[in-house]
DNA sequence: GTCTATACACCGATAGAC
DNA sequence: GTCTATCGGTGTATAGAC
């Protein structure tokens, strides 16, 4: 009786942490990084900020402690898809996943931030650690997609990881959701379409870009900067 | 003589207002909005904060000025390209042009922050009006696009504009800079690639999604809500 | 109009009682 | 460990001298 006092505490503290967690994840999908404040996590979760600290010591842990949570569920996604999908439908498969749970109120993969939030959890080792693990994972899919003629051979596996992974905090979502004239499942549909067959649509056979067409391929004006 | 005094000290009244609106330009790119400070700005253009008060009088309607002469230049550049070019080469040299101007550190399109930015742009009425007019300009092409067989006749215009939209402010943009293996160019290759012909690459003849295949189409879980 | 100085509010983090 | 109260710092906006 005594010997299970302990782990039961040990227990209801780690569902209390995953409750703040779960506040985190659909407070920085409304208001990202910047704008949510410990205030907010508390009131959310219903305890006093102080109370906040004794769990996690800053608001980038916190932070951090969410999007590594994430991550790993997108890992547990991956394992648990059935034997039969090919690496593509693995890679449509995880962003679909994605999609349906950022338009549930979650976090979306990338810090959408341009701020300093991006620099603190490339200096968390947790999240290093769980981004590179994801990564691999899906680096691998790439490599086998491609030999497979699923993903175009000349397109940089970073292109296609980071394309996959922004689509998740594409402001086209909001928009589309703002505009109410499409479902949630109809908005899935439509960004999943354009990430994998882009705008143009590879349904039709006749490709744009013919071999000796007029050059559009070059910038309008000379911007372009080597850098 | 006398009479051209007036007009000179608003022509340097306006030059200072430009000045004031490239600095936000910068900032607002680096920072975000919630971050760029008023300080900032002020230190930027070399005058005190309190002088910018007078130029604008918040803080919302200064970032609200960047995004309407981000705009307009942008239907400039629009009505400023080769006769000869379809609409799908116009289409795709706005997104070349708006990729270029962000990699040169200037706003993206669309207000990538989650924040009370969004919200306060839909009530500025000159932001509005000018996003209207571009998008009405957008729209009209998107059509001309999808009559000579440019873009898939079933994604919903709004996807599209939307879509090419989100592609200057996508954080695949930094996060490509960051890996240093691709140049400015090829980043601005890349996004247009993926964004016009998808992660398949329409270049393929070969169709990933047979009429036949497995369905992939379903969600993996049934996470689906309609809402 | 441009400057300096300041009012007012908010937020992250801490202190200390219970 | 949870609470309330508070410190220190920062940011928007304004006041007032020149």
């Amino acid at each position: 009786m005594l010997g299970l006092k302990l782990p039961f505490k040990q227990q209801q503290f780690e569902a209390r942490e995953e409750a703040i967690l779960d506040a985190v994840n659909s407070l920085l999908s409304r208001k990202g990084y910047d704008l949510m404040t410990m205030d907010d996590v508390a009131e959310a979760v219903g305890i006093a900020k102080g109370s906040l600290y004794k769990h996690f010591s800053s608001k980038e842990k916190l932070a951090a402690a969410a999007m590594v949570r994430l991550l790993n569920e997108t890992l547990v996604e991956l394992d648990a898809m059935p034997e039969a999908w090919s690496a593509i439908d693995r890679l449509e498969g995880m962003l679909r996943w994605s999609l349906e749970h950022r338009l549930k109120g979650g976090v979306p993969h990338l810090p959408s931030t341009r701020g300093a939030f991006q620099r603190s959890l490339l200096m968390n080792l947790d999240y290093v650690a769980a981004a590179m693990k994801l990564n691999k994972r899906v680096y691998a899919l790439i490599d086998e997609a491609k030999l497979h003629g699923d993903i175009a051979q000349d397109m940089p596996n970073e292109v296609v990881a980071f394309t996959l992974y922004a689509r998740s905090c594409d402001p086209t979502v909001d928009f589309l959701r703002q505009s109410k004239t499409l479902s949630d499942a109809e908005i899935v549909d439509a960004l999943v379409d354009t990430t994998l067959r882009g705008l143009t649509g590879s349904r039709r056979k006749a490709l744009r870009r013919k071999p000796d067409a007029h050059p559009p391929a070059a910038a309008p004006r000379s911007l372009a900067r080597t850098r």
